[in-house]
DNA sequence: GTATCGATTGAAACTGATCTTCAACTGTGA
DNA sequence: TCACAGTTGAAGATCAGTTTCAATCGATAC
């Protein structure tokens, strides 16, 4: 079973299903910085801002292009900068799909697992509290104790699929 | 729940509990690679000796090291397009930890999934069916056929918990 | 054995994501 | 106003992985 490459550039918007986010509920941002003990600078707070308004997980180079749109001086450097800050505060999470470039998303309240698509590169949040358990069963049997994981199932989307069907 | 960096250098050995690779057990590595359409090149053959041999899963760094030592002229270009070539064909994994770079595994007879210790690096490997149908679950629910997944679990082995308690 | 020709190789240069450095800027408090 | 710490943008560095290209290899035909 090869891992097929994700055809996805870094320009191409991605979709997902995403839960309220507690930031884009009516939380005040800068609030969220502070008590954090993140200084809420401008740039800051427009990086954090693009990530709670985005449907989408979005890369490094993506995040930049849109808060350019308000803060056209800002580099690139400042963006990995703050990404660092908020993913080790804990506001951010960091993933690595199937390209050789990080995504990132906020924090939702609650973990999910992502479904991708390995043709479209849609991502789709999921969670099913039985398989948690049964990767504490298997921690458990191991001698681990749990901190963090990460799964990711890749696969053929329904449109992409349909697709398929019409230009086999 | 920020993702904490796993510690581990590039040339550190990892080791894991690995069942025996099919090509382990009395497989002509050479036939094993003409039967998948691969010309069995020296070079070739050594980069697949030392995968299944391993009991690591080996960064393209630690393969180079470990081919030259039979084949001093080896260049890492190589060792990057052989491994593309068996990753192609089914025949190796790639895996991203939690690091900034590639690691690979000859593929296993069977799935299985990754338990990592994010103080040692430590990887252990494990199989949970019921996992895999609940996975199976969840695609359906959202139309998703899937093509492969990866569940990665990051943890406290044993021995790192034990030393904690020594020195806290 | 020898000629031919495509496949493969090693070395070096390149690429692109990410990180580091450093001087300039900003905000805050004395 | 001054001092100082924290933050920023720009430019350059770094490093895993890729591409290029001339040299070599190996299978096949003769």
């Amino acid at each position: 079973m090869p891992d097929p490459i994700v055809p996805r550039k870094k320009t191409t918007g991605i979709s997902g299903s995403v839960k309220n986010r507690p930031a884009a509920a009516g939380v005040d941002l800068s609030e969220h910085l502070r008590s954090h003990g993140i200084h809420p600078t401008q740039q800051r707070l427009r990086v954090l801002k693009v990530l709670v308004e985005s449907k989408a997980h979005l890369s490094a180079e993506e995040i930049h292009g849109l808060v350019r749109a308000q803060t056209p001086r800002i580099g690139l450097a400042t963006i990995y900068r703050t990404l660092h800050a908020l993913k080790e505060k804990g506001l951010v999470e960091e993933h690595r799909f199937n390209d050789e470039f990080s995504r990132y998303e906020a924090m939702p309240a609650n973990h999910h697992d992502h479904l991708i698509c390995i043709e479209c590169g849609k991502v789709v949040e999921f969670d099913q509290p039985l398989i948690e358990q049964l990767q504490l069963a298997a921690a458990k049997e191991n001698h681990f104790s749990i901190v963090f994981h990460r799964l990711e199932i890749y696969g053929i989307c329904e449109s992409c699929a349909a697709l398929h069907k019409k230009n086999p």
